[in-house]
DNA sequence: GTCATTTGTGTATAATTATGCTACGATGTA
DNA sequence: TACATCGTAGCATAATTATACACAAATGAC
């Protein structure tokens, strides 16, 4: 008997949408230390103690940095816009591609129609080393690599995702 | 007569060498606090404090962010990286492109020959928005955006650079 | 059902980081 | 020369953040 009233269950779905609203407000405002971060989401109707701010820091990777002015702020990390995006390029590949191969340094996919493009603008958006450019057309997507042995990496890597 | 020995001497030069030391020990091993940054500084050479450590962290605008383990260390921001890349873009696109127009969501630039992959390159390193992909052939880059007012946008950007 | 495990969180506090104040060398001005 | 100003950094400490510990709800094994 030591908590309040207050939900201490472990409702993975607060939990997750209380992420969501951590990141937008880190977005619009500029937020600077974890009392105020937790001031705000307590107006959004999220009440909780900074300790729990600063493990949900920890695991959404967010990172306080200095702007221009020497004022910090919190911010989403390099690798938090990634990572979440990797899932998400591999769920969307396997429901959309079907085909993958590629000749000298042209890599292409084939997709299921109207699918190329969903598939085209999310691997473009993992920057992946060794791609120039890309196109998509309806259910086609042809990626130019920097040259061949980059173009067969590719390929191999997203055969192993099948 | 409160100061040790050491210099406390305007050393501009010294301050920007410890900025590369530290920018370079971040990069090559996993740094979790200042104090350890401190340690590490002082086996090559640099005695300083955790307090002007602290300034230096904001003045390069490092972050501490956890990895997948949740383990903690310095990272560089993504602002302090991008920033020159945007220099960069510029002065690359000032020295080798001479038109850019646009047809619905679809972006042209003309370059002089043999120009296009590198303004390619850099801009594609950019990740501006509204870009879906891009392909370069030896004088022209095409730009494929997400639809035509990016592409607008986009052109109106690039003319303002000239 | 019981019991062990996992997950999420608060409390209290340890650990870490930021900063006000101060000092000192460098630079500029008269 | 003296004197004011600026930039860098130390020291001490305030401010902030991370975490050990404890507890409770959910989950799973039996």
């Amino acid at each position: 008997m030591k908590e309040k009233d207050a939900m201490t269950l472990k409702d993975n779905n607060l939990k997750n949408t209380r992420h969501n609203a951590i990141i937008q407000l880190i977005e619009e405002e500029s937020i600077g230390t974890q009392n105020e971060l937790s001031r705000r989401l307590e107006e959004e109707g999220f009440v909780v103690t900074q300790a729990t701010i600063s493990r949900d820091i920890r695991e959404l990777r967010l990172v306080k940095v200095a702007d221009a002015e020497g004022n910090y702020h919190y911010e989403i990390g390099k690798t938090s816009e990634k990572m979440p995006d990797t899932n998400k390029f591999h769920s969307i590949f396997l429901a959309s591609a079907h085909k993958v191969d590629y000749a000298n340094n042209l890599v292409v996919i084939k997709c299921y129609t109207g699918m190329a493009q969903a598939v085209c603008a999310t691997m473009d958006s993992l920057e992946w080393s060794g791609i120039v450019g890309t196109v998509s057309g309806d259910d086609t997507i042809l990626i130019v690599m920097r040259d061949e042995n980059s173009a067969k990496e590719l390929v191999k890597t997203l055969r192993e995702i099948r």
